[in-house]
DNA sequence: CGTCCATCTTACTGGGAGTAGGTTACCAGC
DNA sequence: GCTGGTAACCTACTCCCAGTAAGATGGACG
């Protein structure tokens, strides 16, 4: 009772509240049919409180989708560490992917939105999460690609985002298709394919 | 100048000049920075006439979108008709569409941005361009997967489009990389994998 | 020449993004 | 306890843009 009707809150503890609350009209919504109004309401403050800490509608989408992408990060990068080689950190990499996308759903749901920023100001924040990814796989399999062919390299990571993406977005409407399941798909024709140009 | 002056016009051809139009202005401002009074500006008309034929913003960007598919389509199953095998088939399924996107660059933009209407009620519309690929792609292998694993070919062909959709992308970024060797890359490391599995 | 209707227009409403400027709770330090 | 001072907060706007109501006009065909 003592927090409950607590109204002057410090800044940092605003804006986690602000960003909790944004994820979920936002992944419910969409982005386009959500409004700061209503965002403003659910938080219980007025409208120019989340300019001032947020600057924008956008601005506070970027929040949320760094939030989300800061996850799914730790994530995948912890999930490669005791892994073997660069077939098994693939295979970790990749379920811990799926298994994200399964559990929290409302971060994935923001992390595809992410597309509709396209065309706006935000294309370099866009790039970078896109980067995010593509770096990981690339790192996992550096070692393993003969050098001299770069762009091979950095087309194949480009290639495995992109599918396991789709795949991704095809499991939300196979309930039945459990993370390992999904995992063994992707693995089965990827790394036949990766093989060939390891070294 | 008989036509140059000319206001009144048929609606069919009304509707191809303002879908020529919108096109172009989505592409280049993007969806939301684009406003239906500058399109109608540009057509020479008035912003209720767009109402008229497309009903909304969306169903303009829809009619566009359709547009473009409907190219796409065309000149995908037109580059299958020779082919001598699966492989063949989907490699020459793969360098048309390569060749798509950087010759219609405007078109393929707008495919893209498809997705942004993910949570809006164009979902199934958005949904159905979305089959379109993966259809073709599974229409290509369903005589050379096992079958009675149908869910696994699904997934391939969701695996395959959302590969290449990505790998589309980095090649806008990429001048160098010719449609053939996008192919190549592509083909590379999917034929690889999908073989396994064939018959 | 008149009548019908498809094409087209002007002039509005509503709602949501973004803002200017004032107000209040909380925490110093006295 | 009282008094600045500042960080958190609010009311009350503006402006822009999607979408609409109601009417004007060109022209095809009798």
């Amino acid at each position: 009772m003592t927090t409950a009707k607590r109204k002057r809150m410090p800044r940092a503890d605003r804006m986690r509240q602000m960003i909790e609350v944004a994820e979920q009209v936002f992944s419910t919504r969409g982005y386009a049919a959500a409004s700061m109004d209503e965002i403003a309401e659910l938080v219980g403050v007025s409208k120019p409180m989340l300019y001032e800490y947020f600057n924008s509608k956008e601005g506070l989408l970027l929040a949320c989708i760094r939030e989300s992408r800061a996850v799914l990060r730790e994530v995948t990068e912890q999930a490669t560490v005791g892994a073997v080689d660069a077939e098994d950190a693939l295979r970790r990499g990749l379920l811990a992917f799926f298994v994200f996308i399964r559990e929290r759903r409302q971060a994935w749901s923001l992390l595809r939105h992410e597309m509709a920023l396209i065309g706006t100001s935000a294309a370099d924040e866009v790039e970078e999460t896109r980067r995010q990814q593509t770096d990981l796989i690339a790192a996992l399999m550096s070692g393993y690609f003969d050098s001299g062919d770069d762009l091979r390299a950095e087309a194949a990571a480009e290639f495995v985002v992109g599918a396991c993406e789709r795949l991704a977005i095809w499991c939300e409407r196979h309930d039945e298709v459990s993370p390992a399941t999904a995992t063994e798909y992707a693995m089965d024709v990827l790394w036949a394919g990766l093989r060939q140009r390891a070294r």
